[in-house]
DNA sequence: GAACAAGATGTTTACGTATTCATAATACCG
DNA sequence: CGGTATTATGAATACGTAAACATCTTGTTC
């Protein structure tokens, strides 16, 4: 089975006439259909074994006006939180037999991306980072194009969305920092844009207003979601008169730069200052960090994601879903006194 | 422009028919054929805004015989060495207008991605994680398919292959070491199977056989290129009776996972044992490991794999090419007896 | 001004598949 | 057994594009 053949590659026509039957038989074989007689199936299956036939994608695609593949759009792939969203998605989009189409943008108006479902290239778009509604998302969804936003949602617009519940995680933040008896707490935020950083924002600054303890300025910094910047801020935070005892930072990345920034000036994690991040990526779990954080539901809010963009790609017409999922709180290291533990 | 027009997409007969020119025309247009009048051109250029049109893909690729789009195979998304390798590899290829089909998989022959390339998903495949030439693997190089061994090579092979001298680097790790005068060198190796593992297993050990200093096995340990495995390869060798001064890990990861395991030991990081990697991904710079290690040039690489592949994809026939790129030795705080350096 | 080259444009075809339609063969029912 | 429902099959078509081919117009050269 499977001669190296020539050159060009088998057609459903070359299996037809190998097999003595017509290509719409092939087509019926290919399609399960069962309207077959049980000899032409097996004349036609060792054909397309003998010939190693593999229909054609393009030819397939054009015909069911489907590609069978998900364009997936994550802002900055070396956000090691990223890596473990796409290895989720790509088993799941892998169960049912779909690629995944990747793109590492952090064009606010994914303008190009969008086109990619008008020319068909991909079925449907996973947003991992959409940070606003820009016109040619407006636009996209307008025409009813099946768009799914995941971990970063938007408040604004009416689509399928997949998200963790941000302002409750940092809410628990808050109160785990003022339960503790955290008298000064610094606070390293995320990009104003990203609906994540919202989110946080509103719960970790409402939560700590709630308990009479609103958050110092003058002991928080804004960073993008990178370490670099995040180590600045940290660097700031820590130089001033009154430095922080507790840094929350919005999300993991900013949590090991915030780290650094403090191992940098010699200070030590958590004997001189706690950090909180959030996320919980796997090297949070790392022995370096060991990081307190907070945890998304990565697997089920990925698996939640493809299965409901699927279902929209079948149907057009569903009402939008925003889906939830809760956080949960992981204490480590990074907030403990003591020093690292022994295992985990 | 851009009406949202109804329901179903505008295609290049709509498009012509609404300039009043034939499909060819607009056909001729797409293309940039100069042998249409400036007057039509613009016609169907305006009618083309009007619809909103674009091309369709499905279409153009059963057309053409050409997808734009070149799959790309990782074995371990969340290695961050990857995403690195990963976001050169887009940046090259969005370059080029091609998309990126990604898959995180070892499977080890790789057989339902080569698929792809015969059933025209993708026009070529960059495999970043090839470990033996598999039976699927040598029928799609007999079929003569544009594949790319990026990273990981095989010597066994003959097809376009772009490594880094592993080789080399870990030849100068040995010297490193033996230079800096340590007596007890322990090495955490990497998977049996990788072709970066046994480049850098076979400098590393060559050298210091070469410098009459053969790696005592007592002090090896087989790792997968996992934080795990190496965590745990590492408290292994700082509990033998002789420990370790100084550990070579085949990869950063591991390296990470060597350093963590020595913390969870209450060892530091180099006080009591220096710690040598291998990569150079961003992490390693991060203050909290400070890795020591060797650099790949992946920019260079990736963009040099992507170019190669396209032309490769073009002009099938090419005598393959194997590039083989020099690492770079980076010494960090993992490896200095001074505590972690006060920025960088 | 005749012959011819070059440019512009429309008509037609092919790519590989899935599906509709038509037709032939078989089974069923009274 | 004649008529009809059912199943098996082939022929024909459509999907949207690029390009080969055919046709017509215009300009150039001697």
């Amino acid at each position: 089975m499977e001669p190296a053949m020539g050159g060009t590659l088998a057609t459903s026509r070359d299996v037809a006439r190998r097999a003595g039957v017509s290509q719409a038989t092939v087509s019926r074989v290919l399609q399960g259909n069962t309207n077959v007689s049980e000899g032409k199936r097996e004349l036609v299956e060792r054909a397309m074994a003998d010939l190693g036939y593999r229909p054609n994608a393009a030819a397939r695609a054009i015909r069911m006006e489907r590609t069978l593949s998900v364009g997936v759009v994550v802002a900055d792939i070396t956000n090691p939180f990223y890596p473990q969203l796409l290895e989720a998605v790509s088993q799941e989009l892998e169960r049912v037999g779909a690629h995944m189409v990747l793109w590492n943008s952090d064009e606010p108006g994914h303008a190009g991306v969008l086109e990619a479902v008008r020319r068909g290239s991909v079925d449907g778009l996973l947003f991992t980072t959409v940070s606003e509604l820009t016109e040619p998302l407006a636009e996209s969804l307008r025409r009813n194009e099946p768009v799914l936003l995941l971990h970063r949602g938007l408040d604004t617009i009416d689509c399928d969305q997949v998200t963790s519940d941000n302002e409750h995680g940092a809410r628990m933040v808050a109160d785990y920092l003022v339960g503790a008896g955290c008298e000064r707490i610094g606070y390293v935020q995320g990009p104003a844009r990203a609906g994540t950083a919202l989110h946080r924002d509103r719960g970790f600054r409402g939560r700590l207003a709630e308990l009479g303890r609103p958050q110092a300025e003058e002991r928080t910094r804004r960073a993008g979601f990178s370490h670099a910047e995040a180590r600045g801020a940290m660097r700031e935070l820590m130089q001033c008169p009154e430095p922080p005892t507790a840094v929350f930072c919005a999300n993991d990345l900013a949590a090991f730069g915030a780290i650094d920034g403090a191992l940098s000036l010699g200070l030590r994690v958590p004997e001189d200052v706690w950090v909180v991040g959030f996320d919980d990526t796997e090297m949070a779990s790392w022995d370096a960090y060991s990081l307190t954080t907070v945890r998304q539901p990565i697997d089920s809010m990925a698996r939640t994601a493809v299965r409901r963009l699927l279902e929209r790609i079948d149907v057009p017409d569903l009402n939008p879903v925003k889906r939830n999922f809760t956080c949960s709180f992981v204490v480590r290291g990074s907030s403990a006194h003591t020093p690292f533990p022994d295992s985990h």
